[in-house]
DNA sequence: AATAGCTACAACCGCATGCAT
DNA sequence: AATGCATGCGGTTGTAGCTAT
């Protein structure tokens, strides 16, 4: 709560000597008295039936958002957050019709806790708060791919396969960029239940089977070796979501400088580095910091999903979920051999 | 201990909307 | 249809309290 400022300071010279500024306990008291006695409405003579010197405006404002006694105080649950960002997805800044899903809390509240708490942990979480999107951008997603191509020392100019390794597709590179380009066009993704729903589907898979399920980023601590072994060096990657827009060759050619690869050469790429420079690369690594929040590590299995530990590990599965969909529906990775 | 910087949130402001006349 | 008033809404600001140095 604020305090209240000396009483006789901060009157509105310019309307009537109305007071403006924080509310003292005297006109709390002032306001509840009047209203439990005639009711609110009225809001332009209230004040003045209440022995106030405040404009209407003002003791609506302070009535609707503080002294209401259905007012629910305190720290937002779990499930408050997730209920504010899935309709903020839908709905953006529409304060008040996500307060009527909220009871007890005010507009003016919720659009504090965005502000406040949570916009700035999507952004921490490398997600666009207004899209709801991740925001990985060129320079982001060339860092991954260089830091892929140094942790398995590869040629940084290096071209075409490396025999028994993992190597970049240029259709994978592709992809990685259409990925990004297009994740604001997916209408799913403005699904409010496209969350949950992927959870749910996450956990009737058959962690086992590889061949067929999609592949998922979720906070998960290691990449689990049959992964390496059974489907990543023999795997094909391939356009399946015709959602996906076409991109053009300078866009290629943008990573791929920014690789330091003149003239746009491709470099060697493990995509199992990719996706594990999420989870176990520390902050100060080239990975993305951005992805990289202190209780969120992320990184590359299949179909499984993730039990959380402690309220910042629940909220930042929110990013994961976010992963999850993208990679899950942009990548449709099926169990082939001859990858190139 | 002092203080600069940061965070959280109550309150304000201007505009939009709905309704009565 | 035009006007004015009451109320609602979303963006922004001001400031108390906290934290780091």
């Amino acid at each position: 709560m604020v305090a209240a400022k000396s009483p006789n300071s901060n009157y509105d010279q310019k309307n009537n000597g109305l007071k403006k500024g924080p509310w003292t306990p005297e006109e709390d008291q002032k306001l509840i008295d009047y209203i439990q006695k005639h009711g609110y409405g009225k809001w332009r003579t209230l004040p003045k039936n209440a022995g106030l010197k405040r404009c209407g405006k003002s003791c609506r404002l302070r009535w609707t958002n503080y002294l209401r006694p259905d007012i629910k105080r305190g720290k937002f649950s779990f499930e408050e957050e997730e209920t504010i960002i899935q309709l903020h997805s839908i709905l953006g800044n529409k304060w008040s019709t996500i307060a009527a899903s909220l009871p007890g809390r005010t507009d003016n509240e919720i659009k504090n806790y965005w502000n406040t708490h949570i916009k700035k942990r999507l952004m921490k979480m490398g997600i666009d708060p207004v899209t709801h999107t991740p925001c990985l951008d060129i320079q982001q997603l060339s860092s991954i791919i260089l830091n892929s191509s140094q942790l398995n020392n590869y040629p940084p100019n290096s071209i075409g396969i490396m025999p028994n390794t993992n190597i970049l597709n240029p259709t994978l590179l592709s992809l990685l960029t259409a990925l990004l380009s297009s994740q604001s066009q997916n209408p799913d993704f403005q699904n409010p239940n496209f969350h949950h729903n992927h959870l749910d589907d996450s956990n009737n898979n058959n962690n086992n089977n590889y061949s067929t399920q999609n592949f998922q980023l979720l906070p998960s601590q290691e990449v689990p070796n049959n992964i390496q072994e059974n489907q990543i060096q023999n795997t094909h990657f391939s356009f399946q979501n015709s959602s996906l827009p076409n991109i053009g060759d300078d866009q290629c050619m943008s990573v791929m400088e920014n690789l330091g690869n003149e003239g746009g050469s491709m470099p060697n790429f493990d995509l199992r580095s990719l996706f594990s420079s999420y989870s176990t690369t520390p902050s100060s690594s080239a990975s993305p910091s951005t992805l990289n929040s202190s209780a969120s590590s992320t990184t590359f299995v299949n179909g499984t999903n993730t039990t959380t530990t402690s309220t910042e590990d629940e909220r930042d599965t929110y990013c994961s979920n976010v992963m999850m969909y993208n990679i899950s529906n942009g990548l449709n990775v099926i169990n082939e051999s001859g990858f190139l």
